[in-house]
DNA sequence: TGTACATCAGTGAACGCGCGTTCACTGATGTAC
DNA sequence: TGTACATCAGTGAACGCGCGTTCACTGATGTAC
């Protein structure tokens, strides 16, 4: 049998294996769930063996967190991509965003956990600040020119912050009426976001 | 000494303290601290006290972050009475509530937190629904009428979740230089609300 | 090609910790007679 | 006004738990000669 020996006693790629089943116990658990011990657990090795690879647990919530930025800004590349029309950019973007953060709650958890705590500055390699870029040069592209560098950083910062508040809140119980009625989360979602200026996806000149 | 007796055996007033300790310990030790064991402690009182005026842990978290819905909605009262211009409201909404969140980071997570988590359902006399209506309120007042209840409703949803992530992402680290190049978090707020539709204090008629 | 050895990624047991919660209890309070 | 007793809000010790992290170790791998 070829196809799946008895693990070996050497992993071979380990830290890749606890990313994943750190995204795995996200999925199925939740956020609350996801200890070094519960990682290791699920990977199927010892409580030690992660600091091999992490220098503690909060190196491989990091490395959760880069992976997630990384998946993000592939998706608002992709919706970029399918939108010639630089004006409805900005709204397809934020449709992406919010559909990632919704499919995947408890990574985005961690992920912006992870941008508050962060303790190394975040030098503009960093996933993170590639989603922060995206969402700023959409927000360019789809408005007027003119605008001043500053005025450019603010409302890509705008942008972001209508968006993520938004997919935060829609996990408050109190809405779950409202959502009800509309026919369910993604027509709730649309629905708020034609109220948020920067998302209605019409140009305004 | 009429002043600080040693504490007599019934405390008198404990629910009250454990609140009162819980918030103690959110200002100066922040989320991550907020054990059952340590409101308890700073209370100056056994583990097992609590028990007696909470049904568990969140039942004691819960009535915390009512406290300060209830407290929050004070702000908005009071920012919504100081501003006479309708069109004007929203804007002095917002910035009431971004410094309420900022002044008190560690209860305004214990207040999302609730509200994302809360088991039974938010009747409209919760402080939580008060927060909502008023914000609601504000949009409406200061925008054109004719708009449908459930456009109101939206509209609301709207600025309120605007303003949720304006307040969570003024956390991240990363954005702590642009920040300090504004000249500090407030300037920050401001200008970033300036480009955040709902909230640029500009009737839009 | 074969052997010695350094290196490295694992193990598994143990550390100390603080947590939420329960339990049998006791001290204080207030009410009935 | 005084006494018996029910009620209630506390105590403090204990429960079982899972956590992050460390430690001395061992099995596997690969390189030097």
């Amino acid at each position: 049998m070829s196809s799946s020996e008895a693990r070996p006693y050497h992993h071979g790629d380990l830290r890749r294996a606890l990313i994943h089943a750190a995204r795995q116990l996200l999925e199925n658990e939740g956020p609350d769930a996801l200890s070094l011990r519960a990682v290791a657990r699920e990977a199927g090795v010892s409580p030690a063996a992660p600091y091999h690879h992490f220098k503690d647990k909060s190196e491989l919530l990091e490395a959760v967190a880069d992976q997630g930025f990384e998946e993000l800004a592939d998706e608002l590349r992709r919706a970029k991509a399918e939108t010639p029309e630089p004006t409805e950019r900005i709204a397809a973007l934020g449709a992406a965003y919010a559909g990632f953060a919704l499919n995947r709650r408890a990574l985005y958890r961690v992920m912006s956990g992870t941008a508050r705590t962060r303790g190394r500055p975040l030098v503009d390699a960093s996933p993170q600040s590639t989603v922060r870029t995206l969402m700023l040069e959409a927000v360019v592209e789809g408005s007027a020119p003119g605008p001043t560098e500053l005025d450019v950083q603010l409302a890509g910062i705008a942008a972001w912050a209508a968006i993520h508040g938004l997919v935060e809140m829609a996990n408050f119980k109190m809405l779950e009426p409202i959502k009800a009625e509309l026919g369910g989360e993604q027509a709730f979602l649309r629905a708020v976001m034609a109220h948020l200026g920067v998302f209605a996806g019409r140009p305004r000149d």
